[in-house]
DNA sequence: TGCTCAATAATGCCCTGGACAAATTTCTGC
DNA sequence: GCAGAAATTTGTCCAGGGCATTATTGAGCA
């Protein structure tokens, strides 16, 4: 009845960090971390330590890491690891713009931070901001997460301000018909729509027709959209979390369903990680390629 | 292999219906539906049909009904139930947008509903549309999509205009500062970020500064935000189908590691089947109450 | 009749421990 | 140095049991 407010039980570890509750009693039974208290109903009770570590974990694993080598590491070694991982760290010139945005996240300066994007989208225009300053601002704010210099709250205000920014930016520009139709959304399980709208601020200023469903659209949803939009190409956005297997097998499960004339685009930083090519899907594991295939396409 | 997007597997149904593989297998034991198929290594295989059914279920159940009495009535009966739950049908007045905007759900004519939004909006203003249009069209499109005349793309279509029209409207108000600022979120868990926004587009021209963290924040993050943005309300949004027990908990939580000063609302379909009252925490089951509610708090 | 409180039933969620397939890594022979 | 086989790692599924909470029913009483 008391509980506390930094004890969590499976599910909402589960919630929280994205690790199913199967993942997580098989991880204590093989690796014996977490290892979590119980209750006097003998449940698990997960610590907030615990699954701050969770969620490096899991962040590394979306890299591509295996949990064998991870779990049994300490905080700070992940930590370590965290920032190898990041890759070489940014040159000193480039990053005064993204030391800024981080400072005003980090100091909860919200109208600054709406003016901050609005100002650079203004100057830069909606293309060239998607694809310097977001696509960069994102992997730093990403980066300081995963460093743990950054809470959760202060990610969800920096997602939320950009994706109202780009949204009106959108929305300004006058919708042209004919020119090639997309229809943009994520598989089921896939709930991050930062990218949709990154890809939607790039391609309708190239004069294409957006047609966003939003996330998580169930398969056969897809192809029904797309078949009575009749739109020329299905593009489809993952974040580097979303599961490899699941991304693949959809992905041919589209392809089957669609007819040959519409193309699939398949984009987010998961596509990297993707070992297999698929055929008759485009990979676009960069924003500005999207611009080029659009083109061709 | 070549298995057919028709079949779903547990986690599949799991993300389909937010129905949990534990309670698809209890129910499977306890009322002998749903009844999968299995695969060659005897693992579940949903149908279409069963899946429909589930979610047609668990809708009724997110308005108040027993799995039990459910279970093993055909789709066609729980299709009147349906009819019946959603209270009396609007006289043949009102209707008309109504029925209007349905057609272009229906009819895939997205540059049409997005123009319907805009005039809608332009005529009425937004706070307005909002608590008229919006609240009346939502539950329509609930309905229809409840009795199966509409498929889970065109209801995604729908929300995603309307959220975009209301991001649009709303970043068009100038930021006021000073007057009482409200944090809005929803707890993890709840994905629909549409009551958020209508929120916002309520408060907003009130006069209120509101600062969206968007869906899904750790409860302690929600506490981190409200003290670091010195907020004096925090508004959490439910949608009919959140869980009950989790909702009231949480709110318990918020309201225990908030200070007296800083307000909770808790608004949202969900709000209107909390039977016990929860002290220090102001129910806003009807959105016209939430500009009441500023006006006291 | 109507109402309160207790007994009973319904329901969701958690647990253990086993199994297996897919993916990855390591080994082996050429 | 490398292809292919063997071993290991890992995620997901399954069965069936238990318990706490919530809803419904029933009994006693005003």
């Amino acid at each position: 009845m008391d509980r506390s407010i930094v004890l969590l039980n499976i599910s909402a570890v589960e919630r929280e960090t994205g690790l199913s509750k199967d993942v997580l009693r098989v991880w204590e039974r093989r690796y014996g971390f977490p290892k979590p208290g119980r209750d006097d109903n003998t449940e698990r009770q997960y610590s907030p330590e615990q699954v701050a570590k969770l969620r490096v974990i899991k962040r590394l694993m979306d890299t591509g890491m295996r949990p064998g080598k991870l779990m049994h590491q300490p905080l700070a070694e992940l930590n370590v690891l965290a920032d190898t991982r990041a890759g070489p760290r940014r040159e000193a010139t480039a990053p005064v713009l993204e030391r800024d945005v981080l400072a005003l996240v980090r100091g909860h300066n919200a109208p600054a931070l709406q003016h901050a994007f609005a100002h650079l989208l203004m100057r830069q225009g909606l293309q060239r901001f998607v694809l310097e300053t977001v696509a960069t601002l994102n992997r730093a704010v990403g980066e300081a997460w995963m460093r743990g210099e950054l809470q959760v709250f202060e990610e969800h205000l920096y997602t939320e301000l950009l994706q109202a920014a780009l949204r009106s930016a959108i929305n300004a520009f006058p919708r042209l018909s004919g020119a090639p139709t997309v229809l943009l959304t994520t598989f089921p399980g896939e709930q991050h729509g930062l990218g949709l709208l990154m890809v939607e601020a790039l391609l309708v200023p190239e004069g294409a027709q957006c047609i966003s469903l939003g996330t998580q659209t169930p398969l056969d949803d897809i192809v029904r959209a797309a078949l009575a939009h009749k739109v020329h190409i299905v593009a489809v956005s993952f974040s580097a979390a979303f599961a490899l297997r699941q991304a693949g097998d959809g992905l041919s499960e589209l392809r089957r369903h669609l007819p040959a004339s519409i193309h699939i685009w398949a984009g987010g930083e998961m596509t990297r990680r993707l070992r297999k090519s698929l055929p008759g899907v485009r990979l676009i594991p960069d924003l500005s390629a999207a611009i080029g295939a659009l083109r061709i396409d």
